[in-house]
DNA sequence: CAAAATTCTGACCAAACGGTCAAGGACACG
DNA sequence: CGTGTCCTTGACCGTTTGGTCAGAATTTTG
């Protein structure tokens, strides 16, 4: 175990460390993935010698442990926020926007997020088909509690809460792609998805 | 240069042996990405010593660029086929459901492609500035041009375009969530989204 | 301010990795 | 069926990588 990892309060030192090594490594392992990645670059990032980044981690796969922990809180959120007692298609739309700015403000999460699912999830499967799939559960129920009230159109609840992630994630996960297509009309990406998917979800959700 | 890879006409062995490695390396490389993916692991697959798979390629990069190469036409056919001519509704449903059975068809090379996409595309980038780019802006000239006929509604042609390049790949490169989140209802999985996204772009998509 | 605890570093190690090479074995063809 | 070409392999090499360790430097604390 990290020797810094006691069960004491920690120290100032180690707040600011484990803060600064934590930011880094979110840095590199969202760009180039976790095999991708090595301690070496994330000490150079965090400004750390190798050995003394590892004074505070056990090891590069507990640094990424920490990492998804950490932010499956902040990746659920926008959708618990979902609300059954609120108007259907407003509270869908309020969702598709808050994934929408969590694709502006926090790219890095969600491709750290998408490097880890597409190679099927090795280090995260736990908490997928733990609190995911049950937060995604209870939310579908809910969206299938409207359409059985005639306040939603018929579809599947399941595949809505899979377009809505896969229309908001493209943003930050291929922004690469999206930049170059864009072009010099990117300037307003975020304006310009903002108003389609505000369609797009708002014509095809109506009763 | 890799000695097999001489101007004379590859011989019967030369063929069988590239096709197995391509097709062995295809299987690797989407599912850990290029740098977590090691000339052992594509050799071991294959039923290659190393030496021996070498003696038919560059090297690793070299494998992975001939991927990417073969892959581009695969990829860009389904819009290629967006006909001017035809009706515009349909001709956009119709890409979607090309689109989609490619997903469930060549799950890995959608794996492949999303890998590079999410890291920056450092071995593609040439290959989406140039054609990938090029074909798109021609098609979004299409869809402008149906917008400004009055036979679409007027929504921002590539927006429009990520949509549906980021429903459908969802369910190749999100697989491991996807399966997880629909669990036992997962058998069903295509003919589901089949019918969503019908519903989606066509409702969305009505003057 | 001195002892105790914490933080930091250079040197080092074993394993993994990409790649090479000389030489032996298999194959095609006259 | 022999000879020249093509194919295959075990042994090997330099580099990168994750990780360790003894001890030095610094900070905290009584």
């Amino acid at each position: 175990m990290a020797r810094a990892a006691s069960s004491k309060a920690p120290t100032r030192i180690q707040r600011e460390k484990t803060s600064q090594i934590l930011k880094a490594a979110l840095e590199v392992f969202s760009t180039y993935g976790f095999r991708g990645s090595t301690i070496d670059q994330i000490a150079a990032e965090a400004g750390l010698s190798k050995p003394n980044l590892l004074y505070y981690f056990d090891g590069k796969e507990a640094i990424h442990a920490r990492l998804l922990e950490d932010l499956l809180e902040t990746w659920l959120d926008p959708l618990k926020a979902l609300d059954a007692s609120g108007e259907p298609i407003d509270e869908i739309i309020a969702y598709v926007l808050r994934k929408l700015e969590m694709a502006r403000d926090f790219p890095r999460e969600s491709r750290l997020f998408a490097n880890e699912i597409l190679q099927g999830a090795p280090r995260i499967e736990a908490q997928i088909t733990g609190q995911l799939k049950s937060l995604v559960d209870e939310k579908a129920a809910i969206l299938q509690g409207w359409i059985d009230g005639g306040k939603l159109a018929a579809v599947d609840p399941y595949h809505l809460i899979f377009s809505i992630w896969a229309t908001t994630q493209h943003y930050s996960d291929f922004d690469f792609q999206v930049g170059v297509i864009l072009g010099p009309r990117d300037t307003t990406r975020f304006e310009d998805a903002t108003a389609y998917l505000t369609r797009l979800f708002t014509t095809s959700l109506r009763p």
